[in-house]
DNA sequence: CTGTTAGCGCTTTCAC
DNA sequence: GTGAAAGCGCTAACAG
């Protein structure tokens, strides 16, 4: 009690007030030595560093965090199934900048209140999400004054950043590909009710067949898995009878497609072209070759990362929203003509 | 810069203090009452959190971890390409008693100190590594008092906690399998140099091969992707001239094997049998049908977190190695006899 | 440049 | 059962 010198520093508790004792200096000038800004003497600054190497302390982030007000966490909000190379292209790039990630993976792709509680109690200094946030949810970011970033989805609330791969230009490009090589009969096969980026996908499509005057012949949903895929293929089929193309949400379920259609006997892309969204790397896989948008992942990451630590050092920072062109990867899943 | 100083004065930050005295207690009742064991009357905690509630209160977890000199942070160490499911499942595992993770994400296998530094800046109450950690960095663990467990790696360390699914027992199985439907000539494709797991499936692979008095007629390494399972096929086949049977140390590997083969029109497996380890997703889709087998990732992160938490709870808790027999899945890649 | 001092928001004895 | 007060380890004015 009257002692804070000794309290519980016996264990593995090395504080800098320890450390400021062994080198014979004020425990600010250890702070100050760790401040890459520190304005202190080289010499003494040596001198700490030695003494904090030879206890083994490192300075403890939390109370840091504390006192600065700010934690250095970042929240990512993130469903279950998801790409692995995003997190950590987020990870590292996140680090590069001294942030960390703290993980929320959502079961479903609905982001509850108690998530977001939990959120606000770390006081992360930002949050990505990847995941469909309500618009009240969206606005209590700006309540909470954490600054937000929206991966592939979109808002119109002024005070949400965003950054996305084009869903309407990325179909476009298809649809408009697929068009041009001479299919009519199309088929979709749409993400689940509640995805935005599967909506917003649908629009793309939709629009550019409209555009050439065309309707889908038959439109099905999966939950952009494998089987869910293959599931939409039999029900295109069993509606529409034969088809042209098919126009897949993703790739996932784009590559059931292709092997519900071969084991139906027909040929990819002989006698029916398949279509994807995304560019995983089972897209280029020798039985898919799949004809898919590949979404720039490590730009948009970077571009995530930057705009929110533009929005954490300046809170004033106007949001933004950054829509990154996919390039279409001409796989041999698909006839396809490009003007 | 003046945001620094700002950011505080804009930044809306309800404290204990202020729903204190909104609900006319002390502050010390609003920590209680928001302490599931807290001491309270009923009555006074309805009244602080009604208040907590019309301020959009949550406690600090920040401040309360350097009060309680436990953040509730987990660290997961884990290198870049990596099973999707496996930190889905910790994540939510790990939500379930109140802990969050922290992400480090690794550049290689292998973890750099600076890596362990941030980690112990964090106070993180505990870490899983999925990682490579040398012997004194296993022990640093244990000098910083941070509970380890190690997934699908194993150390003779005393302190360390692992969790694995058993790779000799697995290729055993396999590789049993295979010799008793006939084969002979065994081609293996390895894993890189530097992964533990690669290292402790060959084991498998060659001690079950020897107790069968055959030794591989040849051996190459992949890096664990796809591409590098194609290129390991071709210098395999180039070195031996046939082969009865492949043994891959993942399944992304033998995947691309499949599809090297049959680009050279040998069919799997009348010509040749495949089999992987793993259980991926793609291990099902139709042109592989990949024997394999399955980790229990499930019942793995479940043990790996309940062994952590013990091990938070009571710093004495022995340490413990659990090893979970894989699960064959017999696709249709090999053929495969099974006494 | 360096040391002193006052918080950051919470938990936790300790009296009442 | 409730309130007052002392830290947790650090940063950031403010003096010297």
């Amino acid at each position: 009690m009257s002692n804070k010198a000794n309290t519980r520093a016996n264990r593995h508790n090395v504080t800098s007030y320890d450390v400021a004792r062994l080198a014979g200096v004020s425990q600010s000038s250890v702070s100050r030595a760790f401040d890459p800004e520190g304005r202190i003497l080289p010499d003494m600054r040596a001198r700490v560093l030695a003494a904090a190497a030879e206890l083994g302390y490192q300075p403890n982030a939390i109370a840091r965090g504390l006192s600065m007000q700010r934690s250095n966490l970042i929240a990512v909000l993130i469903p279950d199934l998801t790409y692995p190379e995003l997190l950590s292209a987020l990870t590292s790039r996140l680090s590069q900048h001294g942030m960390r990630p703290l993980l929320f993976t959502l079961e479903s792709n609905v982001v509850s209140g108690d998530v977001l509680n939990q959120m606000w109690r770390y006081r992360v200094d930002g949050a990505f999400a990847i995941a469909k946030l309500r618009p009240e949810q969206i606005r209590s970011f700006k309540a909470q004054g954490v600054p937000l970033v929206l991966y592939n989805r979109y808002s119109d609330i002024e005070s949400v950043s965003a950054v996305c791969c084009d869903a309407v230009r990325g179909e476009a490009l298809l649809v408009n590909g697929l068009v041009a090589a001479g299919h009519r009969r199309f088929g979709v096969i749409a993400g689940p009710e509640d995805s935005e980026v599967g909506a917003e996908r649908m629009t793309g499509i939709m629009r550019q067949l409209d555009a050439a005057g065309l309707r889908p012949i038959s439109v099905t949903r999966g939950n952009y898995d494998y089987a869910s895929g293959k599931a939409a293929f039999t029900r295109l089929i069993e509606e529409a009878g034969t088809l042209d193309a098919i126009v897949s949400a993703n790739d996932f379920m784009a590559i059931g497609a292709i092997d519900a259609a071969r084991a139906q006997g027909l040929r990819v892309p002989e006698d029916l072209s398949i279509v994807g969204f995304d560019g995983i790397s089972a897209a280029d896989w020798d039985p898919y070759q799949l004809t898919t948008i590949r979404q720039p992942v490590n730009l948009m990451v970077s571009a995530a990362v930057s705009m929110l630590l533009e929005r954490i050092a300046d809170p004033d920072h106007p949001s933004e929203c950054r829509m990154f062109a996919g390039q279409l990867e001409r796989g041999s899943s698909a006839r396809i003509d490009l003007g």
